[in-house]
DNA sequence: ATGAAAGCGCTAACAG
DNA sequence: CTGTTAGCGCTTTCAT
């Protein structure tokens, strides 16, 4: 059934001319004769020749292949909503520039390592789009420190290394300033894990916000959790369980603040006017709760983009004018925090 | 920076024997002495040697990948929140068994053949894996008939080629036994777009439900759309439009039965008590929604594993007992069918 | 038990 | 303008 792939031996016997002669016709190099380069083309088009990648890889040393890689832990952008923009993203530029995309992730921190190692080494890949990780993952300064060109989706703590990243300070000192303009003052913060940079980031937003209003940064308000919705109730009850007092949150992204809106919500205490919450990532199911949540919108998808026309800027050799793309992030108001409703 | 890659030629001369020897020793080849293979693993091992994949797949004629294609039309599966579960469930067997995954979409249909034929023709990936698209796709049948390893993700109409299907009309059954069950008799269903195997099946599930209790099938209950919140949306003011009664529906999505949910809302009618309301996919919105909508879940990520599983049977060569597999769905009752409440 | 050699499909340097 | 040749990294006969 599977019949043998036509090769440009094929295009070339038939057409009566060498294998160099029909590489060459087919890349429409000027030297060759215009009438031979037809007939090259003829044939080609007839046999529907597709040139076989692998042995053009081998050859060229090179793939035309991008991998993205992500850490499959418990609070990984895998199973985040969002994930499928970023994916749309890249996936975009890269079908302009004729380049695969090749998904990667492990499941145990074990095999992780190993995987990295593959597409490194192998050649697999000619260049790396990385999501951030735990920032204790040794396995991520392994891939920026090898040289392996990378664009990274997310802060870097060097400079030498090409990233897209998102203004995470910037996004949580909107969501807390939007806050505290509505009069609350007793605002919680519910963070994501500690080892992410993007935790520490949005932390570091919410402090500055109260540190420009001159308000105390009260550490009883602050509960780290870990991404999920169930984490999102349990800082609720914990907040609770120590009688801490507030009447706004900032979750540090939407499922926890829908878990958290939830709990409360079962709790008896209307949001939001007995808490006003604003969440970050402006996933679907934000604008569809009851109340609809106000949070930080990030143009994920237009990080996709970005992200690939870098990697593959890169790996054509051209200037790269920066190093870190930062894209900006927007304050979604609904009707969460009491504000003026807008979808 | 980039240092050039160890090959196989650098342990062969390291350890002092030909290439043949060194790669048969690494392949652990009994024929090779146990001391010439220990002295050859040494050398691998202290020089991080990383086979070339490349080089292999080229003579091996396979690439141990294979490739995940969808079309990118507007009621794509890419843009649907359960995508990642079955590019999850495909991710984990994948790593098991060290392949990779090639992620392909195209966004026009013009593209869309060529970029089959690549990876056809080219030998980029060893199978594929395919998400259905519109029955009136003809690229689709192109691939089939190809002979190339396929597994695809839905009902085909010929009996020749692998599938890991959902029961979509045991599911939509279930669904509208449900409702039937609750007392509800006039039963609205929002299709989606008929071109569509998904929509169909579902749409014939409803028929079938009806049938069973006797009831006769009114054409005005059915409203056909596409897949979308604004779609689920548009169906209910098209009902009330031309003054269609109903007390139930059936949604052959959850994010058309959200849309549709909160459009009689929004109209003042009450969920479930003038209208119970079940959806379909079991998205994780849909336990989030108030009322929680009642709906149908598929095991995605089962079906994402499974696939991946058949398809790398069928690459080795191994016996693969069915064609067909048909993956059970599941009623979830939630709160929007005034039933009892399970979580 | 090991090595020499061929070849997977392609491109590029070099002759002619 | 076109053909010859070599070689990318690997595996696999076939000799030895």
């Amino acid at each position: 059934m599977h019949k043998r792939h036509i090769t440009l031996k094929d295009i070339a016997r038939i057409a009566g001319v060498s294998t160099a002669t029909a590489s060459l016709a087919l890349s429409g190099d000027p030297r060759v004769n215009v009438k031979t380069r037809q007939t090259v083309e003829e044939v080609a088009r007839r046999l529907q020749y597709v040139p076989n990648e692998i042995g053009r890889s081998l050859r060229a040393k090179k793939t035309e292949t991008i991998a993205l890689i992500f850490p499959n832990t418990p609070h990984n952008a895998f199973t985040h909503p969002y994930f499928v923009q970023l994916l749309e993203g890249i996936s975009e530029v890269l079908v302009q520039h004729s380049f695969h995309l090749l998904v990667s992730t492990s499941h145990n921190e074990t095999d992780e390592s190993a995987a990295y190692d593959k597409i490194l080494r192998n050649r697999r890949a000619d260049g790396i789009i990385l999501w951030p990780a735990s920032i204790k993952d040794r396995n991520i300064s392994k891939i920026v420190e090898s040289g392996f060109p990378i664009v990274y989706l997310g802060k870097w703590h060097h400079d030498e290394i090409f990233t897209v990243e998102r203004n995470e300070q910037g996004g949580a000192r909107l969501a807390v300033e939007h806050l505290l303009k509505l009069g609350r003052n007793r605002i919680a913060h519910i963070s994501g894990p500690l080892d992410f940079q993007v935790s520490i980031d949005r932390l570091e937003g919410y402090r500055q916000a109260l540190a420009d209003r001159k308000l105390i940064y009260d550490p009883a308000l602050v509960v780290e959790s870990d991404f999920t919705l169930e984490g999102g109730a349990a800082a609720v009850r914990k907040l609770a369980e120590h009688g801490v007092a507030y009447d706004a949150m900032f979750a540090a992204n939407d499922l926890m603040a829908i878990g958290a809106m939830r709990e409360l919500q079962a709790a008896g205490r209307s949001v939001p006017r007995d808490v006003a919450i604003v969440g970050c990532d402006n996933i679907e199911m934000a604008s569809l709760m009851t109340p609809t949540l106000t949070t930080i919108s990030h143009p994920l998808r237009l990080i996709g983009n970005l992200a690939a026309e870098k990697l593959i800027a890169v790996l054509n050799r051209q200037e790269v004018d920066e190093m870190r793309t930062v894209v900006p992030t927007q304050l979604i108001v609904r009707e969460s925090c009491g504000g003026q409703a807008t979808s």
